[in-house]
This record gives structure tokens, C-alpha cells and sequence, in this order.
DNA sequence: CGAATATGTCAACACCATTGACACGAGAAG
DNA sequence: CTTCTCGTGTCAATGGTGTTGACATATTCG
């Protein structure tokens, strides 16, 4: 690091701007980084273009932030709260559940270049922890005991980062890349060899890359009713295993 | 690029050693570039290194690829291609298709850095046409029919590869990484506040990362129910929404 | 007002991917 | 066997990257 400690933001007293008059903050900084991977794709987030889009010298970067790594959870975590910007409880709890899927899964895929860098991560930033409490409050308000909380928080976040960043990946392809994609359906499956390849030769007219459709919601619903399934159980039988995925 | 034209490997002649008496190859370079990423993580994947490691020249890697984006994803294909390695149909489409899924699922996690690289690329390769084929050929031998291949296979190869890629991320963090995950489950979650967190201050003894299981076949089995609900209703009605998770 | 120091800036380091020019030797042609 | 071709490995150079230590200065606190 260029300098051991990175004051924290609720510490901050000092905001001295920039030589070109831009008064920095986590939050300027961790907004122009979106805005950047957005526009440039995820290849322009360097801290020397980042910089220069702040109008600030690169390295006064890490002032805000330990290096790039704690930049991207940063930016993972902005991702959490646009997610849960708004959300409240309905008293259902198979809808709050699916809400929050949904919307994390819709913010991400907003912005899917940063869903590419950052949705495998765990940030360990407050958003994210806010997120823990809400889905933990949902599951302790239906009724599942305290010893399953873990797991089934854990399985139902695993459903939703796969799929942002599954999805994410493919709005986020560099057009080159997309068009070769489509490319490899439409023109190289139609030539393979019948001998080689029979199947795809024998339907290759009809088979296109389905990228319209995520798949999460079909999904998430799958969860949800396995996990309707498991309440019912509760009162019966003491714990038998555990749904999760 | 240094030179415009990468020959392919079945019409490679000329074989010429190394100054330091390697014979490369586009197996041998993959091969290397695995171990690589599996010995030193993620970032050690450079073509200096990898230059180092094959006792050659960086940029006789341009000879075989024609960029790092080329060499990833000639990765990802070798992945594919073990995965493959030795699968034969039992007969049994549920079966078939549940081996697949897994086969997929474990040659990633066989090498978790790569498969954060490269799982939700499409290859373009010999070996993902071969997966292709293969899947095509397992639904239509069920009896699905063609015009909903390319949907189903789009979901099915999605669910592997999101959770492969969730799955491996988990186990290619850096230990360092892993340490603070683990530390923010343990020590930060039970000292939050009981007002801002009631829920998780009220469980926080039992709070832990559950990372150990995956949720993968879980999910997966989820999904094969779905199709073969949606088998059975084929031959009555016509055709109605379709299971794309 | 004066001092302390947080924060922005600068220059430098080691690394990175990629390229064009070049040399050499393997294989084809005779 | 000899000769020629050109595929392939090497070298040097370019312009990028993250990160750091030293430094300057203006903001805040006493």
C-alpha cells in the first residue's frame, strides 16, 4: 500500500479537493467505477482511468480503498444496496423471499459487468450484512428453527449470485464476443458432420442460443417449494436433511 | 498480434524445440497453464510465467493462441473434454443427464481457479460441440421434442456451469480470503448490535458459513423432476410454458 | 492564529500483454 | 544427398498495469 491506513468513512473530517476541484469520497469513487465498467466495459477499471475520470491523481485512490480487491467488494456492496433500496416487508413470507432474490438478482444484472467481477464474493461491508439480517428476519418469522438458518441462507444466496452472474455473463460479453457466440449456433453447427454429429445435424435448423430468458425465477421457485415443503414437515418428524439448494 | 496466423493444431509439421529442448504443443501449453493456476492461483496466469514455466519464450505462446482470451478458453474446453472423458450413455435419459450435470460440475471444481476464469464462457471448441451433442442426443433419445432442445439444453448447461462457477469460487479464494470470510461469520456477526441486527444477534451462536455441501445436485435433481413432469404431460396437451431452470 | 496531520500528488518500480523484425533449422522438393 | 522455404522460437520495444514512499499543502482542531 502506499499508505498503511485507509480512514474509514464515517471518520472522515478532512475533504481537501482535488487539484482539479473534485472533492472525493467512497461514494464518488465507488459510482464513477460503476459508471466506468458500464460504459468501457469491465477491462476499464484501472486506477489509472478511474483516476482520471474522478479528476484525481490515481493513487489518491488508495486513500479510500486498500488496492483493487477492496475497491471491487466495494462496488459488490453498492450492487446489495441498490438491491435492498426500498424493501419491506410484505408479511408474507414466501413473497419477501422471493423479492429479495429478484431484486438482488435485478440489481446485478443492471449492471452486469460488475455482477462478472463481483458476484462470487463475499464483501463482508454492511449492505451485505443488512441483506443477512432481512433474509435471516424472513426465515425466523416463518418458523424455520434457528439451527437451519445457516444453511438455508446460505443455499438461497448461492441461487441468486449463480444466476446474476450467470446471466450477467452473457449481457456482458464485448459484442465481438457475442456475435461469435451466435455465430458458433448458426453457422458452424449447421456444417458439423452428420457421422460425427447426428443429433445436432439432424436438428441443427432449430437450435438457436437461447439467451432471452434468464432461468433464475423458474428456479427460485423450485426453492421456494422446496422449502414450503420442509416447513410443512417441521411440526411431524424431528430434522430429516435439509434442501439446499 | 505478433504474427497474424495461428496454425491449428492437426496441421502442425514443423516441430521445432525449444532453446531449452521443449517441444511445444497446444496440449502441452494447456496442460502447463492448468498447473500453473492450480500451484500459484489465479493470477499467476500470465504469459511470462507461462513462457517460464514451459521452458520457452513468452511469446511463443502467440504461436498457439492468439491471445490470453484464446488460451482461456482453450481451458475451459480441456475441462469439458475430461469431463466427458469415458461417459457412455446407460440407456437412461434421467440418469444420462444427472451424470452429465456432475461429470460437469467435478471437473471444474477439479480445478476451482480455472473454472472462475473460464466456466461461464462458451468455448466454441471441439469439446463443448462434442457436450452439445452429446446432451441433444440424451433429450431427444428421451423424447422431447426437437423444437424444445435448445431450450432446455440452454437451462440445463446453465445450471451446471452457475453452480460450477459458484462452487469454485468458494474453493479457489485465496486462503487469506477464506480466513476473513470465515472471520466475519465468527467474530464481526456476533458483535453487532441487537437493535440495528436484531435477527442475527439472536442467532449469531449458530451463525456460521456453511460452505462444506453443495447445493448443486440438489438443484440439480430439482430440475430434472420438472422435466420429466413436463415429459408426461407431452403427449396430451400441446405445449405449455416451458421449465428453463 | 499556529500546529498537526489527513489527504492529494509525484516519481519510480516491477510487472503485464502484445507486437514486428529476425534468425534458424525442420521438412519438402529435387 | 542438397537446396530452398517458411514455420516457429527469440529478441527487443511499446504502452499499459497496480502499488509504493516521499513530499507538499490546506483543512481542521486547540
Amino acid at each position: 500500500m502506499a499508505q498503511r491506513v485507509v480512514v474509514p468513512e464515517p471518520e472522515r473530517r478532512r475533504r481537501r479537493p482535488t487539484k482539479q476541484g473534485v472533492v472525493l469520497s467512497e461514494q464518488l469513487i465507488v459510482e464513477t467505477a460503476i459508471r466506468l465498467v458500464g460504459q468501457q466495459g469491465a477491462a476499464a477499471l484501472s486506477v489509472r482511468r478511474l483516476g482520471l475520470a474522478l479528476g484525481a491523481d490515481p493513487s489518491a485512490v488508495y486513500r479510500y480503498f486498500r488496492g483493487t480487491d477492496d475497491l471491487l467488494l466495494a462496488l459488490a456492496d453498492e450492487m446489495v444496496r441498490r438491491a435492498l433500496d426500498g424493501w419491506a416487508s410484505s408479511g408474507q413470507w414466501r413473497t419477501d423471499l422471493r423479492d429479495l432474490g429478484m431484486r438482488m438478482h435485478a440489481a446485478y444484472l443492471s449492471h452486469p459487468q460488475v455482477a462478472l467481477l463481483a458476484a462470487h464474493r463475499t464483501t463482508g461491508r454492511v449492505h451485505e450484512t443488512r441483506a443477512v439480517e432481512a433474509i435471516i428476519g424472513v426465515l425466523r418469522a416463518a418458523g424455520f428453527p434457528d439451527t437451519d438458518l445457516a444453511r438455508i441462507h446460505g443455499s438461497f444466496a448461492d441461487l441468486g449470485l449463480a444466476f446474476a452472474a450467470l446471466d450477467a455473463a452473457a449481457l456482458a460479453l464485448p459484442p465481438a464476443a457475442a456475435e461469435a457466440d451466435r455465430t458458433a449456433w448458426r453457422d458452424t453447427y449447421p456444417r458439423l458432420d452428420a457421422q460425427t454429429h447426428p443429433n445436432i445435424a439432424a436438428t441443427a435448423h432449430l437450435l438457436t442460443r437461447e439467451t432471452s430468458r434468464s432461468a433464475f425465477p423458474f428456479a427460485l421457485d423450485l426453492f421456494l417449494d422446496a422449502l414450503v415443503a420442509r416447513l410443512s414437515l417441521q411440526q411431524g418428524p424431528p430434522t430429516t436433511s435439509v434442501p439446499t439448494g
